[in-house]
DNA sequence: CTACGATATGCTAGTGCTGGCATAACGCTA
DNA sequence: TAGCGTTATGCCAGCACTAGCATATCGTAG
């Protein structure tokens, strides 16, 4: 029987959710692959839904996070907007600290002298 | 446009929740009422959300957290057993320390120069 | 022996979010 | 001017989770 932790990280604004860690991969991907459809694919993730992550995140937050261009040589392409940048850069530091402190404070507080 | 961390902690066994903040929570309510039904109004829970939320976790950990009684002069009780009472003893002192390292490493991830 | 307050549990309606389907528009390229 | 790959978006079905309703049972007190 052998536990682990499991950390849900997420940015609120008031009490709703604006972004979490699948919007920030998702925001990755992008960056890297330079489409959005080839980001979402990378994920296994839909356009459609990818597509209504980012929308939900730019509503709540009154901000784009990518730069597109439709049609063309490639068809189209996006890239992150430096506000997207700014926050792939913070929460990906802040998560991965998170999920490393988390796992050593789990295994300190769990610790088990085993069932007797 | 003031933003916050939200943690969602759980454990898992497995890739399946066994329990989380809502589950510890329910417990120590029990404990300090000494009935399911006062721990969930305590909650605003129904009593049914609540059985099952207990149940759930008991039937995923293969063991009793709650010893209860049925009738008797106030009807009925329920108590933690020594499984549960560790637990909650375990989850919460690892889950007050990552919320408080979370909290401070938000700040400082997130510190804004703010937008020019 | 009746009433009360609690545990125990099945069934199901409501509810909110996710993601699929369909469709349109766009701009290069051949 | 036809084709391709991409962005863009409305609509709605499906699914998971929540919690209410209904009911049964139990043990003590009066």
């Amino acid at each position: 029987m052998s536990m682990e932790p499991d950390l849900r990280v997420s940015v609120l604004e008031g009490r709703r959710t604006v972004y979490g860690d699948p919007e920030i991969r998702l925001l990755e991907a992008i960056s890297q692959y330079g489409t959005l459809t080839d980001g979402a694919a990378a994920l296994g993730l839909s356009y459609r839904c990818a597509w209504g992550k980012i929308k939900a995140v730019e509503a709540k937050l009154g901000q784009k996070l990518l730069e597109s261009t439709v049609g063309g040589s490639g068809g189209g392409s996006s890239r992150l907007t430096d506000t997207a940048q700014r926050l792939v850069d913070q929460y990906s530091r802040f998560r991965v600290a998170v999920g490393d402190y988390a796992q050593r404070e789990f295994e300190r507080c769990f610790a088990e002298e085993e069932q007797p």
